[in-house]
DNA sequence: GCCCAGGAGTACT
DNA sequence: AGTACTCATGGG
C-alpha cells in the first residue's frame, strides 16, 4: 500500500462489513471499496489504515475519522445492551455514503437481504455505469441519477417491485431532489425524503444516518424490532414510533450509532441473543451511568456544527 | 411447499 | 392509529 492515516478507536472490519455499506469487496488482507466515481484499496494494520487509490482526506471523511468515539460511547453507553454492542464491535464508525447511492442502495434493501441487495447494485452499476481499471481489474462506476437504467431494464436486473421505485426516485434525484435536504431540520427533511416512491420511515432513516450524517436518525428494520422489543419492551409488541422515541430519549443525538451497533449485535448474534431470558423492565430501563441531558446535548450541538 | 429478508403502498376498519 | 394484502425474488 502506498499511504497510511492513523485510525485509533477504529475497526474496518466492523464498518464495512456491519450492513451499513454495501459497495466493498474482499482483496487480500484488506478491501476494495467504492463511493460514486472512487476506488480505493484499503487495510488496517493496528492503529493504521492502509490505502492507495485516493487521498488520505478523502478515506478521513469517508470512514468518519473525525468523530470521537469515546464521547460518542459515553452519550450512549447506559445499559449492558448497548455496552456489550459496544464492546464486541469497538471501532464500528459510520460511513459518509453519498446521497443519491445511499437513496439507491436502501430503496433497493427493500424486503431483501444483504448478499442480494450487494448484487443488485452491482449489477445496476454494471448495466449502465462507467468503467475504469483499477488494481488489476474493472471496477463500475454506480450510475448517476440521470444515467440509471430504466424500470424494464432493472427487472430483467431482478429489481422485482423496487424498479418502478427506483426509475421515480432516480428522476426527482436528478431534478435536484437530494440537493436542499441538508437544510432542513429531521422532520421537515425525513417528510422530504418521504415523498419519494419507495421511501417511508425506514428508509428515510437510513438516508438521513448513512447519507446526510444525521447522527440522531433511528431507523427501526425487522433486526431492530426484535432486539429493541426483547430487550427493552419485555418482548412486547410496540410501535416502529415508540422504539424510535425510546431510542432517542435513551441514546441522545448519537441515537444512530447505538442503532448501527445494535443492529450488527442482533444480526450476528441472535442465536446466542435469543437463548437468554428475556430482561425484565427493571434490567433495562435502569440506567447504569446517568449522563446530564446538558452533557449530551452539548456534545450533539458540537458536532452537528462541525458541518 | 413453507417462511422470511435492513419495507412500502394501498385499502380497509 | 392499527390491520391485511400485495408487490418480485432468492435463500433457508
Amino acid at each position: 500500500m502506498a499511504d497510511w492515516l492513523p485510525a485509533r478507536d477504529f475497526n474496518l472490519r466492523h464498518t464495512l462489513e456491519c450492513g451499513q455499506y454495501f459497495r466493498w469487496r474482499r482483496d487480500g488482507d484488506g478491501y476494495v471499496v467504492q463511493s460514486a466515481d472512487r476506488c480505493f484499496r484499503v487495510s488496517q494494520k493496528g492503529d493504521r489504515l492502509l490505502f492507495e487509490g485516493e487521498d488520505g482526506w478523502f478515506l478521513q471523511h469517508f470512514f468518519s475519522l473525525d468523530h470521537d468515539l469515546r464521547e460518542i460511547r459515553g452519550a450512549i453507553d447506559h445499559d449492558p445492551v448497548i455496552r456489550e454492542a459496544l464492546d464486541r464491535y469497538w471501532g464500528l464508525r459510520l460511513i459518509r455514503q453519498d446521497p443519491w447511492e445511499c437513496v439507491a442502495s436502501f430503496v433497493t434493501s427493500i424486503a431483501s437481504n444483504i448478499p442480494r441487495i450487494t448484487r443488485n447494485i452491482e449489477d445496476m452499476a454494471r448495466e449502465t455505469g462507467e468503467s475504469m481499471e483499477r488494481f488489476d481489474r474493472r471496477v463500475f462506476i454506480f450510475p448517476r441519477p440521470e444515467r440509471l437504467a430504466p424500470e424494464g431494464v432493472l427487472r430483467r436486473l431482478k429489481l422485482g417491485f423496487r424498479a418502478a421505485y427506483l426509475e421515480q426516485a432516480a428522476r426527482l434525484a436528478a431534478a435536484g431532489m437530494l440537493d436542499d435536504i441538508t437544510c432542513a431540520n429531521l422532520g421537515d427533511a425525513r417528510d422530504s425524503l418521504m415523498c419519494i416512491p419507495g421511501v417511508a420511515e425506514k428508509v428515510a432513516d437510513c438516508v438521513l444516518l448513512f447519507g446526510f450524517g444525521r447522527l440522531d436518525a433511528f431507523p427501526v428494520d425487522t433486526w431492530i424490532r426484535k432486539a429493541m422489543t426483547r430487550f427493552y419492551f419485555r418482548n412486547r409488541r410496540t410501535s416502529d414510533d415508540a422504539i424510535r422515541t425510546f431510542a432517542n430519549e435513551r441514546f441522545g443525538g448519537f441515537a444512530g450509532y447505538a442503532q448501527q451497533y445494535l443492529f450488527v449485535h442482533a444480526r450476528e448474534n441472535w442465536k446466542e441473543l435469543s437463548q437468554r431470558p428475556i430482561p425484565k423492565r427493571s434490567e433495562t430501563t435502569k440506567i447504569i451511568r446517568v449522563s446530564k441531558a446538558a452533557r449530551v446535548r452539548e456534545l450533539v450541538d458540537a458536532v452537528l456544527a462541525e458541518r
